[in-house]
DNA sequence: CGTGGGACCTGAACGC
DNA sequence: TGCGTTCAGGTCCCAC
């Protein structure tokens, strides 16, 4: 679930309450959730840190502690939410961590595919994300934009290409830029890659202003739903007529990932 | 280097 | 109602 966008909103909602707070305890409500380190070890470095900052790299959430990052991977069905109940709020809470405040920070993961986990080094995101794209200069994007054959869809999935963007704001971008999933990168004129660039920050932008986008499982941290589905131009909208044009948007699969596009708008 | 497949997991939707 | 299948906002690993 959770692309740029949605990690954005979450971090975003989250630092007016966490910010500030000393960490207390955390509890784990099943074990592989932390990632390696046994609730033993995680508690004996946590407990007693301060949260000083929080923010997003690529579709990672980093937790600044006085000497350590709680490092917070969504991946499909992760949800982080304050609660005053040390177990959280639904059936599906991996992980709570108790705070100063009487609160509780939880995150909750149906699939299970999330982790939370602690370093004293954040250099090993830098080591697997490429540049963030909201603030990646046109003149950047072209050069982001070389040395490939890939798809073009494929290779904006690709983290340590450009980091943030998933498979619903690859093709929203894709399509914004007027530009069929399917073309090789390397086949890509000097103009399409500029207005590729635009379209990513566009699409990207747009979809932080509607908070997220709330297919299924993404909920902000106050629990509501974001808004950015019900403005998707093909995401989802496969047999639907495109916006643009009226002619069915079509669903192909590229790279294993389900693709919508408009075949007589994007070439 | 690139791709395809599978693994990791659970839940919702749909067909019968 | 129940069962089987398919699909899902992500990432990693392996074989070719």
């Amino acid at each position: 679930m959770p692309e740029l966008p949605e990690v954005e909103t979450v971090v975003r909602g989250l630092r007016p309450g966490l910010v500030g707070r000393q960490a207390l305890d955390a509890w784990v409500g099943w074990n592989k959730v932390l990632d390696g380190w046994t609730l033993d070890a995680f508690n004996q470095i946590v407990s007693g840190q301060t949260v000083r900052a929080i923010h997003r790299r690529g579709k990672y959430i980093c937790i600044g502690l006085d000497r350590h990052f709680l490092v917070v991977h969504l991946r499909m069905t992760g949800r982080l939410y304050f609660s005053d109940l040390p177990r959280g709020e639904d059936k599906w809470v991996r992980f709570t961590l108790a705070l100063d405040d009487g609160r509780f920070l939880a995150f909750s993961d149906s699939r299970k595919f999330g982790r939370v986990s602690l370093t004293d080094s954040l250099a090993f995101l830098e080591d697997k994300l490429g540049p963030e794209p909201l603030t990646l200069a046109p003149a950047d994007f072209k050069r982001v934009l070389r040395g490939s054959t890939r798809a073009v869809k494929t290779f904006l999935l690709d983290q340590k290409r450009i980091a943030g963007v998933g498979n619903i704001y690859a093709d929203e971008a894709l399509f914004r830029a007027g530009v069929g999933p399917r073309r090789p990168v390397d086949r890509l004129t000097d103009r399409e890659r500029v207005r590729l660039g635009e379209a990513i920050q566009e699409s990207l932008a747009l979809a932080i202003d509607f908070e997220g986008a709330s297919i299924n499982w993404y909920r902000k941290p106050d629990r509501s739903q974001g808004e950015s589905q019900n403005h998707f131009q093909v995401y989802g909208r496969q047999e639907q007529p495109c916006l643009r044009c009226g002619r069915p948007v079509r669903k192909i699969t590229l790279g294993q990932r389900g693709t919508h596009f408009c075949p007589k708008c994007q070439k």
